[in-house]
DNA sequence: AAATCATTTCGTAATTTTGCGAAATAAAGA
DNA sequence: TCTTTATTTCGCAAAATTACGAAATGATTT
């Protein structure tokens, strides 16, 4: 008798980062980023991207959303960044979930989840 | 002066391939299948998921159109397998962008893409 | 105080996603 | 031939995503 489980932490986890990277704006923002060093503004985002500058503003917004990106206030700028602590988790964890392909529960030693809903 | 660009092909296949994971059931029927000689019928997971039988049936579908899936008639059963090929093109393509954090263009040398929209 | 600047938020629209139950399908067994 | 079985497709509804331009924000410069 089989039962119906809760959906696993992990898949809901791995789920989140994906979302997260499921648009294409969203993905070169985070390549871009994830350079050693890379910080930018939304006013240089706009400039070489197709989209106008309040869609950016939401693509950006989930990124901070899912935690992968941090935004610092330099006014009238803000200055954007990759969030290495998180960036650093989510890589690990995505990781660990393509390439774990024996075990019973994506099990890896380290299963630290990425927070997500941050503010800024 | 910059300029507009084109989102890479690149952008597009990974927020492709984080499209079909963006959901906690389809991470885990991928997980379930990647594992080495894994198969399993709809019926099997619907026993376990939850969520109803055309809803599961939609996600099978998505996972197909990625081409991460294959489904094996033999009625009355369908049997699902992982797409070994390209799965392993998704893994790799995924593996280069998650750990590719100096070159500007997701610069791996196998670059191969996953096609989808497969039919069956 | 008024204008400027980079950016976000708001309001809105079009499209996609997610979910369900009912009906359709297609093969096998009675 | 009539059921049964496993699964999909259809029709629908609710919610989320993506996109835009206009207006708001908040700090700086004139």
């Amino acid at each position: 008798m089989s039962q119906k489980i809760k959906l696993p932490e992990e898949a809901e986890e791995i789920a989140r980062i994906a979302k997260a990277l499921s648009h294409p704006v969203r993905v070169y923002i985070i390549h871009k980023l994830s350079k050693m060093n890379s910080c930018c503004y939304s006013g240089d985002l706009v400039d070489e991207l197709p989209i106008g500058r309040s869609t950016l503003s939401q693509h950006l917004k989930e990124l901070k959303y899912a935690g992968l990106i941090q935004g610092e206030i330099n006014p009238p700028y803000i200055k954007y960044c990759i969030n290495r602590d998180n960036w650093e988790k989510a890589r690990r964890l995505m990781d660990c979930f393509l390439n774990d392909n024996q075990s019973i529960n994506f099990s890896c030693e380290d299963k630290e989840s990425v927070p997500h809903n941050l503010s800024v």
